[in-house]
DNA sequence: AATAAAAATAGTAATTATTATCGTTTATAG
DNA sequence: CTATAAACGATAATAATTACTATTTTTATT
């Protein structure tokens, strides 16, 4: 996975710019029904196998949501999320990633603490009126 | 779901029982592993079954891990957990569930935040010796 | 431009975790 | 004791994802 053996190929260029086309954080199958218009005979496992590496490198960023499918997210800059227990819709809060939840966690925690993950969950504007 | 249409069963009362006796959050898998030993016919469903509904009334909770499997805690008093990127062994961390997050989230989101869940990652204690 | 090696692909099979189905068993209220 | 609904075991089905493999494409080097 490192940058410098790397080729480009069509179909990972589709998804790298559809995905920053967008900015309701579209799930694998999205991406893969998406691209189909434009390159028709483009595989899932093409799409999985790319998503993956271009999260794996950072270029993107995949949303685990709760046990739901994976989100993913062009926008690499750390932020948080929430996702509506009605409609799985995904969307960004301001929220910048805040660090001091990992350095106050480390205080008592004898392993090592790199990161978190934090998604919020409730109703989104629209789910809201109707239920 | 609702209490008074609960039957009891000896399946569910060894899942709880077991589940008391842990504090290592385990899968669903690892669950189904252990009660066989003392109900040797236990059906993997009837695990899947009965964790879910446990969850679902509050008895236990379900900790959702980043797209991997599901653990599950008996110890309901609401407190955020750790996993291992290595080992994938979930902890528990002293930190308790804060409510703030939720409110500082919905200052600026225009739906309705009802909670949050926040898993830490890195490495545990151990694994953190072996890389 | 031709070529060779590595990377990526499409198509398909396999895997994993979980849920659904269904006929039978069991708990419990009356 | 009995009726009823919950729960069960066994199995099938589903959903999401990963693995496999033969072929195609990219790219660096001639």
């Amino acid at each position: 996975m490192e940058k410098t053996t790397m080729k480009r190929s069509r179909q990972r260029d589709a998804i790298v710019a559809f995905l920053k086309t967008r900015k309701d954080h579209p799930t694998a199958d999205m991406v893969y029904q998406e691209i189909r218009n434009e390159i028709p005979n483009i595989s899932l496992g093409t799409v999985y196998r790319n998503l993956a590496q271009l999260s794996e490198r950072g270029d993107i960023l995949r949303l685990p949501c709760d046990g739901k499918v994976d989100h993913f997210d062009a926008d690499t800059n750390p932020h948080y999320h929430f996702i509506c227990n009605h409609c799985g819709c995904v969307k960004d809060l301001e929220l910048p990633y805040d660090c001091k939840l990992d350095q106050n966690a480390s205080v008592e925690f004898e392993g090592i603490i790199m990161k978190h993950t934090l998604l919020f969950e409730g109703y989104c504007t629209d789910c809201a009126k109707t239920i």
